[in-house]
DNA sequence: ATCAGTACTTGACATGGATCAAGTTTTGCA
DNA sequence: TGCAAAACTTGATCCATGTCAAGTACTGAT
């Protein structure tokens, strides 16, 4: 805890305003009219980087403040009665930490870092005065939990319709149609998650993971070295996994 | 389209005040202080009865308007590529139909009558009006998005993790438990909804539906009659189903 | 560079739930 | 009240995926 406090660098030193930032296409001020984003980034709290494996957020803890991943990856996960974990899912840069805190004003999952994490804060106390004279903030907050809404019912469909091929194939196609919005490569990419990571979150087991990349690899979809991945038929992933829009 | 103009009263008749309505503790205006639940009221349409079966709200549509349910059931669902229905869930009177509409402006699913449903209308316009000077109202209906999204997310987990009697054993649990938060007998109830609509839902099929609740019989802990459902043993179901809080 | 520990792959086998196929009950309508 | 259609139950079989068990390939520390 004090450490995730020493962490916090009080406001936004002014070489990294959102105008630099690399995220700025796809990040929460993207959408807001100029005046809006300034008055945004001025609560905005930049985050030393964290190692993998620190928590940021832990369940049942108060919603201190929003994050937003600016570079690494997380993972989002509860813990179960019986040890278990449940990938709830894996966070990219720009996208938000902390939104189901809203429900209950604390967290309700844990949040851990899978690479160097690097991370933005906005506490709540801030967004609450600044949701009460930035209609545009208003706008995009809901129309943030509406998009987390959404993809969560979305994908909970594909879980219930799709087999482990089915599901695996859902899970590449989503990574890489996230990773080209932020101008990375579709095609080539690393996963920063391991195998029984991604079972969990597709409530299979790590074996089952494993094997449909494996027919993947020998149907000439993909190749696959430890976390690496090629994508060689996009579109034979995509039809497999059910359509990413 | 035309017959849900038509269902549609232009203002709230004032013997129908939410002061009056038999919902008043669970509803949105619930948490809100007097002036402010005053300022949406005026602002709540009420719609006239459906019959079951009738479509509320289509996928695609513009979202017009946010409801919530005042009395009988719906199903939310939406339909995949190969014409089948992926069942998102059922709403309960005093939950609300259509947050996943602010993600983009446009509802992504259909929700539909499973009984006779009456339902309170607040037109998005006059809500974002609201939003600009209730801070109990924004504060309440992030509340309710934080909600839906962590609800979305336990449940994908649940899914994930369990079983076929797992899984029906949580949705009779929870069912139970919302029934109870409306003063209904949380242990006798009529499904409104089908096996194969509640198959679709868990990811199963509706002989394995009705498979498992064919155990809870055996066991001692259902009596099942058609749709009517008497929990004889809610804990035993509430074990199985992986707790519901 | 080597080694130990972890992550991953692959194989064999068991099983829960899907599928196919009757039968039975319930419901809505005439 | 009775009939037809829909909803549901029950049974038999098969297959995908879980489970258990080895073996291989990374990765990071010394």
């Amino acid at each position: 805890m004090s450490i995730r406090r020493q962490a916090i660098e009080a406001g936004a030193p002014p070489g990294v305003s959102c105008r630099e930032c690399a995220l700025q296409a796809i990040c929460l001020p993207a959408h807001l009219p100029s005046e809006e984003a300034r008055a945004l980034e001025a609560a905005v709290q930049r985050g030393r980087q964290l190692r993998p494996g620190v928590t940021l957020v832990r369940a049942g803890e108060p919603m201190g403040a929003l994050f937003v991943v600016r570079s690494g990856s997380a993972k989002r996960y509860s813990v179960t009665l019986g040890g278990g974990e449940q990938v709830h899912g894996f966070v990219l840069p720009g996208e938000a930490i902390g939104l189901e805190g809203f429900a209950s004003g604390r967290y309700t999952c844990e949040v851990s870092a899978l690479e160097p994490l690097s991370y933005c804060r906005v506490p709540i106390r801030k967004l609450e005065q600044l949701l009460e004279r930035l209609p545009g903030l208003r706008h995009e907050i809901l129309r943030l939990l509406g998009q987390a809404l959404d993809e969560s019912q979305r994908l909970r469909g594909e879980l219930a319709q799709s087999d482990a091929r089915g599901r695996v194939a859902h899970f590449l196609a989503d990574l890489s149609h996230r990773l080209a919005r932020r101008g990375l490569s579709p095609t080539e990419f690393r996963l920063s998650m391991s195998r029984a990571d991604i079972a969990r979150h597709l409530g299979l087991t790590l074996e089952t993971v494993s094997r449909a990349l494996g027919t993947f690899k020998r149907e000439g979809w993909l190749r696959v070295r430890a976390r690496d991945i090629s994508v060689l038929q996009p579109d034979a992933l995509a039809a497999l996994g059910g359509g990413i829009a």
